[in-house]
This record gives C-alpha cells, structure tokens and sequence, in this order.
DNA sequence: CTCGTTGCAAAGGATTTGCACAAGT
DNA sequence: ACTTGTGCAAATCCTTTGCAACGAG
C-alpha cells in the first residue's frame, strides 16, 4: 500500500494497460525491458537489442512496433524521450527524472541532477509563466576530454 | 573600431569567406538575410522564405544549397541552430545568444535570459568537467497559455 | 470469439551526396 | 583560367501507415 499514487512509477505496465482496456503483450514487455536496460537508447538502439535478445531463430518485434510500443509506453508515463540533437530522440525509463548532458564532440551522455535547474525553473515559472519539464531537457556543451583535444583544432 | 575582435559578429560574411578562400556568392547572402529576417526557422522555412522571395521567375536556391551554407555559415560563426525536439532544427543569427524555451503544446518558441544557466553552467564545470554551450541549449515545457487548456484532457 | 497488436512492405519527409555545369576571383 | 559553388537527381536515414494475419482476454 503505497501504489495507490497518482504517478505512481511502479505499476507494472500490466495494470497500466489494463487501465485502458489494451493488452499486454511480448512485444511491449521487451521495448520495456530494453529502455530500461540501454538508458539512452534510440529506437534504432532498442531494436538491435531487442534482435539480439532474441537470437538467431527468435522473434524479434519489428521497427515499427517498437516505434509504437514507445510512444504508447511514453503516454502510459512509463518512459520518456528525449532529442539529443540531431538524429534519433533516445528513451529512458521513466523512474528517475534527471537531465541530459551530452557533448558535441563525442556524443557522450551525462546525466545530471534535475536539481541543477531549479533557480532557472523558478525563474521561467516567475517570469513566463512557463513550465519547465526537465525530463525532456538536453544540456549541450563540451565534455573535459573533448575540450582539452580541442586544442589542435587551428593549424 | 570595435571589430577587430575575435568572435566579431559584425564581420560581414564577405571577410570572413575571403579569409579561408571562400567565394562570396548571391546565395550565401541570400541565406544568411533568410536566417536573419526569419529567426528560429528550419532549414526548409528557409527555402521556403527565399523561394517567395525570388518571385516566380526568379531563382531560388536549391534544398542542397541552403542545408550546405547552413552549415558554412555555421562554422563562420555567423549562425547558429538548436534542436527544439522532434523534427528539424531551428537556425537563428549568433549575433545575440539567447536560451530557447520551446512549449510542447503549441510549439511556441520564445527566447529567454541566457544568465539563466549561470549557476547551472558553473556547477556543470565544477561537477563534471563539462563545459555548457548555451546558446544550443533548448528548454520544453508548457507555455502559460497550453497549460491551462490542459485543464480539458480528462473525460 | 472479438478487438487490440504485430509484421511486412510501401509511403514519406528531411538531409546528404555525386557529378557536370555555372560562377566568383 | 582555376577552383569553388550550385542545381539536379539519386541515395539515405528515420519514422509512419495500410492491411491482413495473429494472439490476448
């Protein structure tokens, strides 16, 4: 007793679907499993696993129904996404909210403490009246190692 | 006299072509004007822009032509681009640096105080090592407007 | 048994790339 | 003239959609 929660993180992906009268199948517990597996994966990502996985003979579910599975988890507020930059958006599970950094040298990704951004939050709250989602907030800047390899850059 | 600086934004695209032994051409200007009277558009804005532009005769360059002097422009310094999500990326001026607040119901666009990210930027350096760009730096979330006609969502 | 789901294949939109010709210096 | 830039068309990459067969409840 402590699920009971309006946001609750833990509800099982069963019950969520169930909710919605929608069906829980393989397919949806393996594009789960995976987000939570990889963190920061692209769809792309979660299908090569997912293959894998699966093995040589095994089934594994096609792109297009992980693109599916991602959305339909995405509203079941069970994974978030993310863009990155350019390309594909990647996915995490949805259970700790933290913020993305990556480097535009060497595509890394770094997670940082939401918290990181509480003044600005406040700040656009205050001033815009614009709600902050941290979730989907990407940072991008230069990781230390790729800064110091800059310095080669002029010739 | 205020120009012989390094990141100078005044430089007038011509120098800064001639300086690597780039040619100055109509189209060159024709996108950095589009990039500048425009402000947070897409590379396909863009082209669209200048096809009006050229009237019906006149020539409008190519999809090709505007994505390559995108990037050229870019690495000039003379503009800049952020992935406000999903879909393409938006390019603006680098004259001022700003931050991008973009609400994910409407898909406003509005710039905001890049002082914002000061203390987050230094905790960044601190923490990590990570040196924040903040002018690629794009922020969802809910405009004012968006979030109170969340009120309906529920059946 | 009844609908939600999935796989497949084809459609789409946004970039990128190869090349021969046009244009800047 | 010499070299860079441009248009065009084809090639990619990422994602979405239509439809018939499949599987969960």
């Amino acid at each position: 007793m402590a699920d009971s929660h309006q946001t609750g993180s833990a509800a099982p992906l069963a019950e969520r679907l169930r909710a919605r009268g929608l069906r829980l199948t393989t397919q949806r517990q393996r594009v789960l499993a995976a987000v939570a597996a990889l963190d920061h994966a692209t769809p792309e990502a979660i299908g090569a696993r997912l293959r894998e996985e699966a093995g040589p003979g095994g089934a594994a579910p096609d792109a297009s129904t992980v693109y599916r599975n991602l959305e339909l988890l995405e509203r079941l507020g069970l994974v978030w996404h993310t863009h990155l930059g350019k390309g594909a958006p990647v996915y995490h599970a949805a259970e700790h909210p933290h913020l993305h950094v990556v480097c535009q040298g060497c595509g890394e990704i770094a997670s940082a403490d939401p918290a990181l951004l509480d003044t600005a939050a406040e700040r656009l709250a205050t001033d815009l009246g614009f709600q902050l989602d941290v979730g989907h907030v990407a940072l991008s800047g230069t990781c230390r190692t790729c800064r110091d390899r800059a310095g080669d850059e002029k010739p």
